[in-house]
DNA sequence: TGTTTAATGTTCATGTTTGAACTATTATGT
DNA sequence: ACATAATAGTTCAAACATGAACATTAAACA
């Protein structure tokens, strides 16, 4: 009743993505040991990159580059905020939308936790050539944007 | 007071993983809805693909091969096997261990949800090349080795 | 043998993530 | 202008993952 298809294991493109899904999940797994020390979870530092990088953002457009509901950075932010490490201002133009801003605590906090994370990057690409590297990135940055449109 | 160290994000290792890491999480997120209709969860779908390939593991191995804590299939397994989609039987040679086969439902769903993942998994690396594809499988084999004594 | 140490699985309290329903504000269309 | 749509953020309950403490069984070793 059940004919024997073709097993995905026998496929190079299963294989090979179940290698990539594993090690991101290990990488993850062991950045959260490694922030532990900073009080830091990897969703956490998530969002301090973020805000780094695009100051000002909404919560709104912070949740889609994070890949996550709008209700997660609702929960989120608060910590953060209690924390001092960030601050949520409304916007003048528009009552809806508070934008986000790093403190100077938060980018310190910000700049140790990327020493860790950029530490551990580095030792687990340690054994990738640059060029490899870059076709990786290059690759899975294809990857993202095809799935973008899923 | 804050000296300007080189940002990790001119660092290609960096933002190359990145990359890796944002297209995980999209494929993740895409399986999610698409696994839907099956009533599955990625890490349901997990369980049952390790099931699979080894018949009579025990929730320990099962654990440890999914990278989670035991406590986490202790929670995850009984609704697969209310489902009918697995077996938990005790070892007799060592009354502490309970071994897991998948029925044959389970393996039924399993082969379904297998082709949704396997039509995933192909769009998204429809771009590699089979040379590339086996060079990032490879490099994501190396990291997870490497690691693993981190 | 008897005692100590380790391993397997469960329980439980805690913290996270999610999606649907809700409020408030802005945009659109007539 | 007014009614309708859409958008930003919040709340809440449910699902999920986690780690520590626990019970049971097995292994080590005295």
């Amino acid at each position: 009743m059940n004919i024997k298809q073709e097993l995905p294991w026998d496929n190079p493109r299963f294989r090979n993505w179940v290698a990539v899904a594993r090690a991101c999940h290990v990488l993850e797994r062991t950045l959260a040991v490694k922030l532990a020390p900073l009080d830091l979870k990897p969703a956490q530092l998530d969002v301090l990159m973020n805000l780094y990088r695009h100051p000002g953002m909404s919560q709104h457009d912070l949740a889609r580059r994070l890949l996550v509901g709008r209700s997660n950075i609702t929960m989120l932010l608060p910590q953060l905020e209690a924390r001092g490490l960030l601050r949520r201002e409304g916007d003048q133009n528009d009552k809806r939308v508070l934008r986000l801003t790093l403190t100077e605590a938060g980018t310190e906090l910000l700049m140790q936790a990327l020493k860790v994370h950029m530490a551990l990057i580095e030792k687990a690409m340690s054994q990738s050539t640059p060029e490899q590297c870059d076709m990786i990135g290059e690759q899975m940055r294809k990857i993202a944007d095809v799935l973008k449109e899923a």
